[in-house]
DNA sequence: CGGCCTATTCACCAGCGGGTGACTTTACCC
DNA sequence: GGGTAAAGTCACCCGCTGGTGAATAGGCCG
């Protein structure tokens, strides 16, 4: 048989099977990569030792030995994720003046759906807080919380609501909306009648949100 | 071993194990019931043939003989589940007098939220209807979308929007938002800092919703 | 009684999940 | 070089899942 250009070894290096770095830090980064990439395509179904070690092409043994298992694997991704909002949600106005309070919660609406939107892991781990609730998520949900609530903090500034406007409430339905269309979208590209797939839907949906931020705060 | 009153055999009848009854239609229910409470009590997660089986109080394999397999039955079930907003959101208006968009709106809210919170089989169905797209689900989802288009168009008498607002979007992101709240509720008892165990806690998020509808629509 | 149809169960398979103990291989350090 | 500890792999075990083909048990009818 003729070795053909993609059957060549290589002379200096043979990546053909990347074998064991024997890096420990490597090793646990990758376990690390890879269960964040399950979780991110596949969702919390697709989450098992044995999956993330395939994935890692490691074995499962070191996913008990590096992480304490499954819960521990879990909780670092979590930690990692606890400053997600800061990290996500820009605090900059781009340009924009936020005259009122209703101003900015439409404003805050608009970046947490574009930040929703471009992160699928996050989105799975919204499901995942309604399939099940265990220690590890509710403190991802918690950390998300005060995120938000340090965000529209740090972008009040001398803003503040009407008299007798309960902002607790009001602002966790503005949240509530944004996440359920962007979850609802990636499932079933729609929701309740509107459809959530072009970025033109999402230009509507942005502005009924944006809406109902201004009129209720108005 | 001296029999105690619980070890006893009833002299008549002994309903210790009911044996198998025989009659096809009302196993036939007794799986279509166990696979409903499976769901409801423990999601998708905990919905599989053997324990549909074991519920049911019967084999496994008369699953695949009366419905052809677990997709058959979660079909019925979805069937079953089809007309779900007509019998479950009240058209009624509790001698309430609606005189805006925004109060049909806002009453909606009101009794969708009603109704999901009576309901956990439905909840857990949207929580799977964002965790997987299969065919029955996404049947079950535009029922529901109907459904409530339906009752829409029913209530809305000679009621109308505002000129230029968008209320495909706008109810969409009502909904949306009472769903999240509700389905947050049950597995961690709040949303964004927003408390949703008690009546109070519901209250308050009910008018907040409300409130934005009817600013919405103003 | 015998025969038949049907509801129901049984026994079994292959596959995959989590989990663990023992083994091998490598690097490093004296 | 030898030794040791850490990195990595292997070979299992167990329980459960979905799925299937054959056997059984009970009612009904002639």
């Amino acid at each position: 048989m003729i070795a053909t250009a993609a059957e060549t070894v290589e002379p200096a290096a043979a990546p053909e099977k990347e074998l064991p770095v024997r890096d420990r830090a490597q090793t646990q980064g990758r376990i690390f990569q890879a269960g964040r990439a399950l979780l991110a395509e596949g969702g919390f179904q697709a989450f098992g030792v044995n999956a993330v070690a395939r994935k890692a092409g490691c074995d499962k043994q070191l996913i008990y030995r590096y992480f304490g298992g499954l819960d521990g694997l879990v909780d670092a991704i979590g930690e990692d994720l606890a400053g997600w909002v800061t990290q996500h949600v820009p605090e900059d106005q781009g340009g924009r003046f936020l005259l009122t309070y209703g101003d900015l919660m439409e404003r805050l609406a608009e970046l947490y759906a574009d930040a929703l939107r471009a992160d699928p892991l996050m989105r799975r781990i919204l499901v995942w807080e309604l399939s099940e609730s265990s220690p590890h998520i509710a403190r991802m949900a918690d950390a998300r919380a005060k995120g938000i609530a340090q965000w529209i903090e740090r972008m009040r500034g001398s803003l503040t609501p009407p008299k007798g406007a309960d902002t607790v409430a009001l602002n966790a339905v503005i949240i509530a909306a944004v996440q359920q269309l962007v979850m609802a979208a990636e499932t079933s590209g729609s929701f309740a009648g509107l459809p959530l797939k072009s970025q033109k839907d999402w230009g509507r949906a942005v502005s009924a949100v944006a809406r109902m931020a201004r009129a209720a705060y108005a």
